[in-house]
DNA sequence: TTTCACTTTAGAATAATTATAAACTATAAA
DNA sequence: TTTATAGTTTATAATTATTCTAAAGTGAAA
């Protein structure tokens, strides 16, 4: 994804491409592989990576504009910060306690055969599978 | 679950039977159906219930030793309290997220037919299953 | 009974996140 | 181009969940 795409995925979310948000998304959306993160995380390796230093509370702002337009999905793992993920697809992970890592499982690697039906009511919006690790 | 009983769990565990962790525990053990909570719900349950009133650092003790001694297990859910359940054997969830609620599938009702290896040098410890539900 | 390690407790401390409000800026209109 | 303004950033305060601390209290072994 080239810097142009940026400006555009920004735009077309109804977003400005404001300075900070446009090294947020090509931090983040300019790699080949998904990326799993926390706000403290990220925060941590813009300060290494760029000369510029964004506020905590921008990064806040900008990863929760970036997900209400979809650009970005949040993670339950365990513990008490937030993850996002910038694979927005259906899809279920790996989790890794030892070094808190999340791992990508493509949706069709997993096959579930059989299900409940949802209670009373209810219906079933998504299935997501944890796989936790141990060494 | 019986007082008796209640105070034979406490003590195999290696926990003194007090005042605080017998009431907490038969609030918690001496019910028919599995029990999901935050430390913030309990604590509010147990002040509308008893008359006594326990210190919440005594709650977060309590509900941690409980853990510990494997009387409950903790589940990830979306939002950044910590969840609680007395059902400590393997099983899965529904999530609802317009209510909170967990609700639990027996691990018997869930059939995984393909599931990924493990990464490079690690393993499979369990495979939690979240199904969310909607209206 | 006495003793003491274990436990409870109020309050302080920490950690993650959100709110506030003033300064700044992208961009549409003049 | 300037100007106006709604959107954005930022430092800092506030909030929320949780853990820490250290003093007072207590269960149970001796
Ligand atoms: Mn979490
Ligand atoms: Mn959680
Ligand atoms: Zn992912
Ligand atoms: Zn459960």
């Amino acid at each position: 994804m080239k810097k142009i795409d940026i400006l555009k995925k920004l735009r077309s979310s109804g977003l400005r491409p404001t300075k900070q948000r446009v090294e947020i998304a090509k931090f983040l959306f300019e790699r080949e592989k998904t990326f799993h993160f926390t706000v403290e995380s990220l925060n941590k390796l813009l300060t290494k990576k760029s000369a510029s230093k964004i506020a905590l509370a921008t990064i806040y702002n900008t990863v929760h504009a970036f997900k209400t337009a979809g650009h970005l999905s949040e993670v339950e793992v365990r513990g008490n910060k937030t993850y996002f993920d910038t694979n927005v697809s259906n899809h279920h992970h790996f989790y890794d306690s030892d070094t808190s890592e999340l791992i990508d499982i493509d949706s069709n690697d997993i096959i579930i055969q059989k299900i409940p039906k949802a209670p009373n009511g209810k219906k079933i919006k998504n299935v997501e599978v944890f796989i936790n690790l141990i060494n």
